[in-house]
DNA sequence: CGTATTTGACCTGCGC
DNA sequence: GCGCAGGTCAAATACG
């Protein structure tokens, strides 16, 4: 479903996004990786080669932005794939859960549409893509790249 | 047929 | 210890 804003037939704005956008760098301090798994059986064998890269006392990388958008998907020329959503508790809108299709590139997004405003998204990036991107030509990307820059202090 | 998306089940942490 | 909230996985389905 690779629908981008720019695909999708928007009414106002030419961009989905506009000089009216602000994003916020949210430090992720505390953090619940539950690598384990949900249903049982499955971790019987010695699989013990799973130990990758356990820096779990490093800084983890979360960035947060807030677009102000009418579409839920915004494609910043990564490929996402859903596996989750969840109706939160101070939403009325359910929150969209994506990951990275990329071998080794376990870069999670996670989407959510304000209650308070219905027009606005919050954009949750956490972790950093070990591949470049394909797409390019796009008024979007550009921005999302010039993003990644900054962030990818 | 392969890949992405959907949806329910299940797990973990926190609060009471 | 149980319930709630949030997060993730896995099987089935849809779509190209």
């Amino acid at each position: 479903m690779r629908v981008s804003i720019y695909d999708h037939h928007h009414e106002d704005n030419d961009k989905a996004v506009d000089a009216n956008n602000k994003f916020e760098m949210i430090s992720g301090s505390s953090d619940a990786p539950s690598g384990n798994k949900a249903i049982t059986t499955k971790s019987s064998s010695t699989g013990g080669k799973n130990n990758k890269e356990g820096d779990h006392n490093k800084k983890k990388h979360k960035y947060a932005f807030q677009t102000r958008s009418q579409v839920d998907i915004l494609d910043d020329g990564y490929r996402w794939r859903k596996y989750g959503q969840k109706t939160v508790k101070n939403s009325k809108f359910p929150r969209s859960y994506y990951r990275c299709t990329h071998k080794g590139c376990n870069v999670k997004k996670q989407i959510q549409r304000l209650s308070k405003d219905e027009e606005v998204v919050m954009t949750t990036y956490e972790g950093i893509h070990t591949h470049s991107i394909d797409k390019s030509s796009d008024d979007f990307d550009n921005i999302l790249r010039q993003m990644q820059t900054y962030t990818a202090f």
